[in-house]
DNA sequence: GGTAAAAACGAGAAGAATTCGCATTTGTGG
DNA sequence: CCACAAATGCGAATTCTTCTCGTTTTTACC
């Protein structure tokens, strides 16, 4: 199970924090909302609140377990946190997200930061686009 | 004054507007929040109201006067539209933004997407760094 | 295994940011 | 100037997230 990967970051073993991370394990290919974590849990029968999902979700990224997104709109958007990093596509007709690396944008934001003396924490890079995927509502724009 | 700019873009010409749009102006450098906008113009006795100033800045927003920009945390930000487009580098200590323009980059975006089908949109690239500005607190963590 | 202290939970209230609804005022084209 | 659509200011409403607090779980230790 997951017991040990939570056991791992000194927080308890619990029920609620199993089912997240299990679930975001299952779906690890996934961007959701805090809301969406809730709600799929509720759909599965557990009994959980949303506070609950929230305090879990921001624990969990702060010891390193989750990423967590702010994509124009609306709410935070949490991901397993898969080791490498990586930047987002984001489609503004259907909110299809697909992730992509790329070692010169990388390395250029690292120049640009110690050309100015600074010292690069993180970056967020999303790009907003019209995807091609045949189940988008842009065909016809 | 900046009547003539308001009017270009088919909007009335208001109070509201004319005010907001003349301190945008004169702050150009800068990255301010709705409420900033807002206190900065009660101090100036003038007499406007919160949701006017964010209804103003979405429309200013709408016809290309106005960038708004989702940094991490709390607010949105707005600056003036100077034009050619700008990323930007936020300081997580004392808040400072300061703005870059790389090609290598935008050009790597470009291609990302064009790779994959899609066609870009716009963009949202941050960096945030500890800066070395001598009024910023990261002297001594 | 039993147990006490610390930690976490769920529910609802509270907070922060933004938008909405509406009565009143203002700008504009004729 | 006038009529009327559009914009304003106010407070209420939304939306997303965090906090509070009484109750339940977990875990370290016997
Ligand atoms: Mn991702
Ligand atoms: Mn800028
Ligand atoms: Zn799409
Ligand atoms: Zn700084």
């Amino acid at each position: 199970m997951d017991d040990l990967e939570i056991r791992k970051t000194g927080l308890k073993v619990t029920a609620p924090r199993i089912k997240i991370l299990d679930l975001l394990q299952q779906r690890a290919d996934q961007h959701l909302t805090a809301e969406d974590v809730y709600k799929l849990l509720i759909e599965e029968a557990s009994d959980i609140g949303l506070a609950t999902v929230y305090r879990v979700l921001t624990q969990f990224e702060g010891v390193g377990l989750v990423k967590r997104h702010h994509f124009e709109g609306g709410q935070s958007v949490f991901e397993l946190d898969r080791g490498p990093h990586h930047d987002h596509i984001v489609c503004l007709d259907c909110g299809h997200v697909e992730e992509f690396i790329d070692e010169v944008i990388e390395k250029r934001q690292r120049s640009i930061v110690k050309e100015k003396g600074f010292t690069l924490e993180r970056h967020a890079l999303v790009l907003y686009t019209h995807c091609s995927r045949s189940d988008c509502p842009n065909r016809g724009d």
